[in-house]
RNA sequence: GCCAAUGUAGCUCAGCUGGUAGAGCAGCUGAUUUGUAAUCAGCUGGUCGGGGGUUCGAAUCCCUCCAUUGGCUCCA
C-alpha cells in the first residue's frame, strides 16, 4: 500500500500502482469526470499514470492553471491530428500551450493555410474530439523515435529528437495521431467540447529568423461551448479598450501617412493629457533633487560612435543627416544619454556635486522595423521621461533605491497596481552583444540584484534582456489584450562613463569614474499613455482628464448662464467647456457620455434661478443639484 | 524585415461571379428651444490607399509600392 496526501492534508492508503484518476473516482465520480491531470509531488503528470510510492497528490481540473495548460496542450495535439487529416504530409514543429490557448507550428509544404480554412479545421477537431480517443503515453528508444519520424519525413521532429537523451523519449498517441511529446495530457479528447482557431501567423523555426518560417496556428478550446462564447465576448470587450480605437474616438492622437508611419501626432486633448502627466513628474522630480536640462534632437555621428550606439544600431537606424559641408553627418538622437554625458563632462566635477541628477523629457527617434509599429506603444519618434544620475560607486545603491521608489510612486499614482518587475540581465551565452568589461557588468548586475532584494519587491529575472551597455530593472504592464509592454526602466551603467571618460575629483583629490543610472519612470510618454488609455478605458483620473466637465444648457436660453458658470470654474482651475449647440439635452448628454467626460453640469431654469448646476456623473447618472460654490468645494475634494 | 490578412466619404460599413459607387452617423443649411444616453427635414461630400498592367470596360483580376491589423524576429 502507499499513502496519498491530499491538498487538505488528509492521508489515504491506496494499493501500489493506483492512478490519480482512480483516486479521484474513489473520492467522487463527479470529481473524476473533471480531472484533467494530476500533480504528484509537484510534478504535473497524466492522471491515469500509476503512482508507485507515497506521494502528495493534487488533482488538476479546469480551475487550475496547470489543468488548463494541459487541456490546451492536448488540444494542440488534437489540432495537429485534424491538420494531418486535412493536409496529408503536413510537417509539425512544436505545439505548446500558451496563456490563452495553444498553437502549433506547422509546415504545410506547398499549400497555404489562411483564416478561411479555420472553420473546416475546427469542425475536424470537434469531430475527432467526439470520438473520445484516449491520450496514450509510450516510452520509445531514440532509434525508434528517429525511425518513426524518418518514415514520416518530418525533419523538424528529427531535429528535436536528435537533441534528446535516449531513454527519456516519449510519444503520445490519440486516435490515428502520434507525436513526440513529454506530456502530460488529459485523459481523452471527449473533454474538448469547443474549439476555435484564433490566428494564423508566420513563425521562425526555433525562433531564429535565419531559419525556415513555419505557419503558426493559434487556437483555443474549452470544456464547454458556453465558455468559448464568453471568452469571445470578453475579447470583443477588450478590443473596445484598445488605445488606438479610443485615441481616435476621443481625439487624443492621430497618425498621418504623409508625416510617416510610427510618428504620433498629438491632438489638443491628447496634448493636454500628456503635458499634465509631464508636469506631474517634473514637479515630483524637483522635490527629489533633479535638475532639468534641454538638449537638441540631433547630434554628430561621432557622439554615437563614442557611445557605441552607432556600431550597435547605426545601420538599422534613421540614416545620417548630411549638411552642405562635405563629410559632416548628424544623427537623430536615439537616446539622450550621450548628450547628458557631455553635460556631465563639460566642466571639472567634484564629488561634492554628486549625485548629479539631470532630467529631460527628451524626444528620440528609432527606426523600428515596419512590422513592429503598434499604435502608441511601439513608435519611431517618442519622448522619454529621461534622467541620468551620475554618482560615486557607493552612492549607487541609495540612488537606485530612490529611483525605484519614484517609479513605484508614479505607477501607483496612475493606478497601475499589477505590473511585473523584471531584472533584465546580460545573455551569459552571447557576450558579444554588449559593450564593457565583465567586471563592470558584474558590478552593475550585482548592484541591481542587491538593491532590489533590499526592497522585497517581487521580481522575475530574465537573462538576455539587458541593454547593450548595462542591466536593467524593467516594469512591465499588460495592455487590454494581455500583451506585455515595458514601461518604466532603471538601468545601472558602468560602461558609458568609461567610453566618455567621465571623471570627478574625489575627496582624495584624485580623479574617479562616476557610475551612471539611466531611468525613466513612465518609459516613454507615448507608450505610457497608450497603456494608460487601455488601463482606464479612456476614463482618465480626474486630475488628468483633458476636460473635467461639460456644461449642458437645457436650451439656448441658458447659454449665458452656462458661460458664467464656466468662467467661475475656470478661476478655480476646473477645466471644461459649454456645449452650446442647439441640440436636445438628451443629445448633449449622450455625446458627453460617449466622450467619457467625467462630469456633466446641466443648467436650465431651475439652476439659473439659484446659481446651481445639475451634476451628472459619467457612467453613473444624475447626482442631484449643487450650487456652483458647493460644486467647486465638492469637486476639489475629489482631486 | 518575415508570414498572413486588410485598405470604399471625417467615422462605421454595404457593394454577388468585372458593366465607371451606396447606407447610417458626422458636417452644412433650415426648422425646433428641448429636463438626464440620438428632434425633424433638406443638402454637400469619394480619381474606391498610390502607381502600373490585363480588358471594349476595373472598387472588383494581376504586379508593385505605401499604410494598417494579427503573429514571428527585433526593441538602445
Amino acid at each position: 500500500m502507499i499513502n496519498i496526501t491530499l491538498p487538505d492534508g488528509s492521508v489515504r492508503p491506496y494499493p501500489k500502482g493506483t492512478s490519480a484518476m482512480e483516486i479521484a473516482r474513489s473520492i467522487s465520480e463527479g470529481l473524476a469526470r473533471n480531472v484533467l491531470a494530476a500533480k504528484v509531488n509537484g510534478e504535473v503528470r497524466d492522471a491515469n499514470r500509476p503512482i508507485h510510492s507515497d506521494a502528495k497528490l493534487q488533482l488538476l481540473t479546469w480551475n487550475d492553471k496547470e489543468g488548463k495548460s494541459t487541456f490546451w496542450h492536448s488540444s494542440a495535439h488534437l489540432m495537429a491530428e485534424a491538420l494531418e487529416a486535412i493536409y496529408p504530409g503536413i510537417k509539425l514543429g512544436i505545439g505548446p500551450a500558451v496563456d490563452n490557448g495553444f498553437y502549433y507550428d506547422v509546415d504545410p509544404g506547398g499549400t497555404q493555410i489562411s483564416s478561411d480554412d479555420f472553420k473546416k479545421i475546427e469542425d475536424k477537431m470537434l469531430e475527432l474530439a467526439r470520438q473520445g480517443n484516449a491520450y496514450k503515453r509510450q516510452e520509445v528508444s531514440k532509434a525508434d523515435a528517429l525511425k518513426y519520424f524518418q518514415g514520416k519525413g518530418d525533419e523538424y521532429k528529427l531535429e528535436l529528437i536528435d537533441e534528446l537523451e535516449d531513454g527519456k523519449i516519449t510519444f503520445y498517441h490519440q486516435g490515428n495521431f502520434t507525436d513526440l511529446c513529454k506530456g502530460p495530457h488529459i485523459p481523452d479528447t471527449a473533454k474538448i467540447k469547443a474549439a476555435k482557431l484564433m490566428a494564423v501567423a508566420g513563425a521562425y523555426w526555433r525562433g531564429d529568423e535565419k531559419r525556415q518560417q513555419l505557419t503558426r496556428l493559434y487556437g483555443i478550446t474549452f470544456p464547454k461551448q458556453k465558455e468559448l462564447t464568453e471568452y469571445l465576448e470578453m475579447l470583443e470587450e477588450a478590443k473596445k479598450r484598445d488605445h488606438r480605437k479610443l485615441g481616435q474616438e476621443l481625439e487624443l492622437f492621430m497618425f498621418s501617412e504623409k508625416v510617416g508611419a510610427g510618428l504620433p501626432i498629438w491632438l489638443p486633448k491628447g496634448a493636454a493629457l500628456r503635458s499634465r502627466l509631464e508636469n506631474f513628474l517634473k514637479q515630483e522630480q524637483i522635490l527629489r533633487g533633479y535638475t532639468p536640462v534641454i538638449t537638441p534632437h540631433i547630434g554628430k555621428k561621432e557622439l554615437y560612435v563614442t557611445s557605441g550606439h552607432y556600431e550597435k544600431y547605426g545601420k538599422d537606424s534613421f540614416q545620417p543627416i548630411h549638411t552642405p559641408r562635405e563629410g559632416e553627418e548628424f544623427l537623430l538622437k536615439p537616446m539622450n544619454c550621450p548628450h547628458h554625458c557631455e553635460i556631465f563632462g563639460h566642466k571639472p566635477r567634484s564629488y561634492k556635486e554628486l549625485p548629479l541628477r539631470i532630467a529631460e523629457f527628451g524626444t528620440v527617434y528609432r527606426y523600428e522595423q515596419s512590422g513592429e509599429l503598434h499604435g502608441l506603444t511601439r513608435v519611431r519618434g517618442f519622448t522619454q521621461d529621461d534622467a541620468h544620475l551620475f554618482c560615486t560607486p557607493d552612492q549607487v545603491k541609495g540612488e537606485f533605491l530612490s529611483v525605484l521608489d519614484l517609479t513605484r510612486f508614479v505607477l501607483k499614482k496612475l493606478g497601475f497596481d499589477s505590473y511585473t518587475a523584471q531584472i533584465s540581465l546580460r545573455d551569459p551565452n552571447d557576450k558579444s552583444k554588449y559593450i564593457g568589461s565583465d567586471e563592470n557588468w558584474e558590478k552593475a548586475e550585482r548592484a541591481i540584484i542587491e538593491a532590489v532584494a533590499e526592497t522585497g519587491l517581487e521580481t522575475v529575472t530574465v537573462p538576455g534582456e539587458a541593454a547593450f551597455y548595462g542591466p536593467k530593472l524593467d516594469f512591465m504592464v499588460k495592455d487590454a489584450l494581455g500583451r506585455s509592454w515595458q514601461l518604466g526602466t532603471i538601468q545601472v551603467d558602468y560602461n558609458l562613463p568609461d567610453r566618455f571618460e567621465l571623471e570627478y575629483i574625489g575627496a582624495d583629490n584624485q580623479p574617479h569614474r562616476p557610475v551612471m543610472i539611466h531611468r525613466a519612470p513612465f518609459g516613454s510618454m507615448e507608450r505610457f499613455i497608450g497603456v494608460l488609455i487601455e488601463h482606464c478605458n479612456g476614463k482618465f483620473p480626474l486630475w488628468l482628464a483633458p476636460e473635467q466637465y461639460t456644461i449642458l444648457p437645457i436650451s439656448d436660453k441658458f447659454n449665458d448662464y452656462a458661460n458664467e458658470v464656466q468662467k467661475k470654474l475656470a478661476t478655480h482651475d476646473i477645466r471644461g467647456i459649454v456645449d452650446d449647440r442647439s441640440e436636445s439635452i438628451g443629445r448633449k448628454i449622450r455625446d458627453a457620455e460617449m466622450n467619457k467626460i467625467p462630469y456633466m453640469l446641466i443648467v436650465g431654469e431651475k439652476e439659473a434661478e439659484v446659481g446651481a448646476v445639475g451634476v451628472r456623473k459619467q457612467g453613473e447618472g444624475d447626482l442631484g443639484a449643487k450650487t456652483v460654490e458647493e460644486f467647486v468645494e465638492w469637486f476639489k475634494g475629489l482631486l
